[in-house]
DNA sequence: AAAGATTTGTCCGTATGTATG
DNA sequence: ACATACATACGGACAAATCTT
């Protein structure tokens, strides 16, 4: 059985998934704008080189995570497509950042317990090593998507109650504030991009197979002394971060 | 067939690929670092829940990609794992910034055209639609492993020369500067992760189902005015961005 | 209103790839 | 290397819903 290698095939990953992400990035590049509906499976097919029985298994797939809707004799909508615009500057305020793009942000407090530093997180945070560091793990929806999933570590002595605060405020600049830091900025980020693992799965409501942005950042106090090391990981599909300068 | 539930599979990716996929994250992260040595496969197969047979799949396709070796009798030992700390600033320049992690970076122009310009990149630019723009297709690699991948759009008017520059001095620094642009800076950067399509699998020399870190950006000359705007592709497993304020 | 074209949905069968034991 | 079960991919045929002429 010869076919017209239309496609670049991987081994090992299912040819239908091959083709649903390629609808995908052609959804996220805003290629179906025009008419709102992704062309018929046919032309699909011949496009790339499959049979309609793989696109219509690609199509499932992605109306399976909401993407697209199939209405049977008009054709295939797209259902879904954004990306929220992350602003990553010196003064990264979630909220502040997403208030224009979306109706509503919620932060939870899913856990929070004390530890001493780690070699990483004191040398990061300039504490001697096993310095007691409040955790917390949070996550946040915007407009009920999980969006991100962080841990931060604070000094205890400092901010003893960040937990309680945030757990009420549910916000990391308002329990600053609470504790009489009322400024902060941000003076390093790391970001690389991964296959989410099965915890991340769960908690920002991921299809199997998905990737995460992961930063990891330090804030620091207007004179320069760091108050959080965070390692927050983002639903790729569903941001971009914007640098700002 | 009944089996240990111990990973959380995903339909439509080879179970071998999933296995693979998480020993290499294990071996970015560092788990095997004391000894070198990947654990033998029982163990894996135990670990992850299936078949030795399976494991021993993955650790072949790992083999291949040359990131660990077995050895009959001995085990398997990670042969590579590093990850490139690539800095992003207003002044982000692709060689300065790794000359110091690697010994020697070669980027190559892959294809050029001269093209006008289209809405996205006339409005980032700041020029009319269809303003003549150079395209030129890029790829680095630090000690032969290919790293990005970029496509770059510069005014025509402006550099008209920029391909054969760059083709012989091999930097857009350098071929600035052949124009009389002595200096340019970041003034905007956006950062997506999505899955490598065949084309960028392909240039990167990706394996499959691998993850690209995509930045769009605009640089800018000392008097703000935009000469190039550009989007790189990174290859996910092998760098981590580093911003720089 | 009717007929035909377009498009998705369902069913059959066959060959190959994947995973286990 | 062998046997078994299931997923993947293909091909064809026809039904059902919708749109166009």
């Amino acid at each position: 059985m010869v076919q017209k290698k239309m496609v670049e095939r991987q081994i090992g990953v299912a040819l239908w998934r091959q083709i649903a992400d390629r609808i995908r990035l052609s959804i996220s590049n805003g290629d179906y704008d025009k008419t709102g509906m992704v062309p018929p499976e046919i032309k699909l097919a011949s496009q790339f080189g499959v049979n309609r029985h793989t696109v219509r298994s690609a199509l499932a797939s992605l109306a399976d995570e909401g993407l697209v809707e199939a209405i049977q004799g008009r054709g295939t909508m797209v259902r879904r497509k954004e990306r929220l615009s992350f602003p990553i500057s010196r003064r990264t305020r979630l909220s502040q950042g997403l208030s224009n793009q979306v109706r509503n942000i919620r932060s939870i407090l899913l856990a929070h317990d004390e530890l001493p530093a780690t070699s990483e997180i004191a040398a990061a945070l300039n504490l001697p090593l096993g310095t007691p560091l409040i955790r917390m793990d949070t996550t946040s929806a915007a407009d009920d998507r999980p969006v991100s999933y962080a841990t931060s570590y604070f000094p205890a002595a400092r901010f003893p109650d960040m937990a309680e605060h945030f757990g009420r405020l549910g916000s990391i600049t308002k329990s600053f504030a609470a504790h009489g830091l009322p400024d902060y900025i941000r003076i390093s980020t790391e970001i690389i991009a991964r296959h989410a693992d099965a915890d991340e799965l769960a908690t920002l409501k991921l299809s199997a197979g998905a990737i995460v942005l992961e930063t990891v950042a330090v804030n620091a106090d207007p004179d320069g002394v760091p108050v959080q090391f965070s390692r927050s990981r983002f639903a790729a599909d569903r941001v971009t971060l914007k640098l700002e300068t």
